[in-house]
RNA sequence: CGCGGGGUAGAGCAGCUUGGUAGCUCGUCGGGCUCAUAACCCGGAGGUCAUGAGGUUCAAAUCCCAUCCCCGCAA
């Protein structure tokens, strides 16, 4: 098969990596401009972009995909599919209509839930157990075209967003893959969402990553877990300074304290604190101007102490 | 030239403003107490204070200069 791949960041690596691996005609990789990026602001090259010169494939990073200039690009390379995950860019309907089998798409979640950017982190931390990938063809709203293939995915009650964009990257590849063998044969019938059931996970904003510990201490697991290790959710420290948690866990449920929310009770190991029900331990922070670290070497440079009021 | 923090004992830090004996919480080693312990008490080992036969000074972890490295934010 002749595909054209859109993607750009990790998400998208497995999903090309599997790809060329089925033994597809990859005709060229679609990515994001070269931004700059981390300390010093150097352009840094998508991880996708990286990935396509090691496997000489050509590479295109057009600013818009709208006009002249990439509609020539298409006809020349010609895709009988384009695979888009993770691309970042919106496709007009003469893209979407080109190739003969369509833009398929791999998201991130059980289709028509969690439609939009952030599904994995959304569905962490409304505290689901069960999230998945859906492959569909696309259509010109957002992830509401119809569904292809799906494919679960468990989520433990300690992972992570690293820990589910990891188990759903190479899932997704998989499936995929699968869903290009079938497309071709005809085997799928593909499913129109119902979009009564539609849920839409938002870009996860600055104002989603505050801890406010009047929560539950379920509550509070699932929103720092479902933001670990990017962006990292936050309070502050007595000081004002900001403090960043990257673990924790749930060490009472139920319990409840009398004492503020926020409020440090014990140091040591961890750092438990009250929350509105129940007491959360956290494990990893990292203070600001500082690297991630053990709550218990946090401790022991004396940088918080029982009775602290974290908010 | 995006903004900022930092490099001091195995870990996390203080000391630097106002130069003058290297300090704290842990860990580690030895001893003690205890039915017992990750608890408690006593004692010890362990540091070129990132680098520079740099500058200033009677004297530099501390002030000045240069270089290297690490990290947070922002994107």
């Amino acid at each position: 098969m002749k595909i054209l791949f859109m993607g750009t960041p990790d998400f998208a690596l497995p999903t090309l990596r599997e790809l060329c691996l089925a033994g597809h005609e990859i005709v060229g990789v679609v990515t994001q401009p070269d931004k700059p990026k981390g300390r010093g602001h150097h352009l840094t090259p998508p991880p996708i972009k990286v990935f396509a010169i090691e496997k000489s494939i050509p590479v295109y990073q057009p600013l818009t995909l709208r006009g002249e200039e990439f509609e020539q690009t298409l006809k020349s390379l010609d895709p009988e599919m384009i695979v888009v995950v993770a691309y970042g860019k919106i496709l007009p309907q003469n893209v979407l209509d080109y190739p003969k089998y369509g833009c398929v798409n791999v998201h991130g979640s059980l289709l028509p839930e969690y439609r939009g950017a952030a599904p994995m982190q959304r569905a962490i931390i409304d505290g689901k157990t069960v999230t998945g990938i859906t492959t569909m063809l696309m259509a010109a709203g957002l992830d509401t075209g119809d569904m292809l293939l799906k494919c679960e995915v468990e989520i433990g009650e300690n992972d992570n967003f690293e820990d589910i964009h990891d188990r759903l990257s190479e899932a997704g590849a998989k499936l995929l893959v699968k869903t290009v063998e079938k497309l071709e044969k005809g085997e799928i019938t593909p499913e129109k969402q119902d979009d009564s059931k539609a849920t839409y996970a938002a870009k996860i904003e600055k104002s989603d990553c505050l801890l406010d510990f009047s929560l539950d201490a379920k509550t509070l697991h699932d929103l720092i877990r479902g933001l670990s290790p990017i962006p990292l959710s936050f309070t502050h420290t007595p000081d004002g300074k900001l403090l960043k948690v990257v673990e924790s866990r749930i060490f009472d449920a139920e319990k409840t304290v009398k004492a503020l929310p926020g409020t440090v009770l014990s140091v040591g190991e961890d750092i438990k604190v009250v929350c509105g029900k129940g007491i959360l331990s956290l494990l990893t922070v990292v203070p600001e101007g500082k690297g991630r670290m053990s709550a218990a070497d946090f401790v022991r440079g004396r940088k918080i102490a029982e009775g602290a009021l974290l908010r």
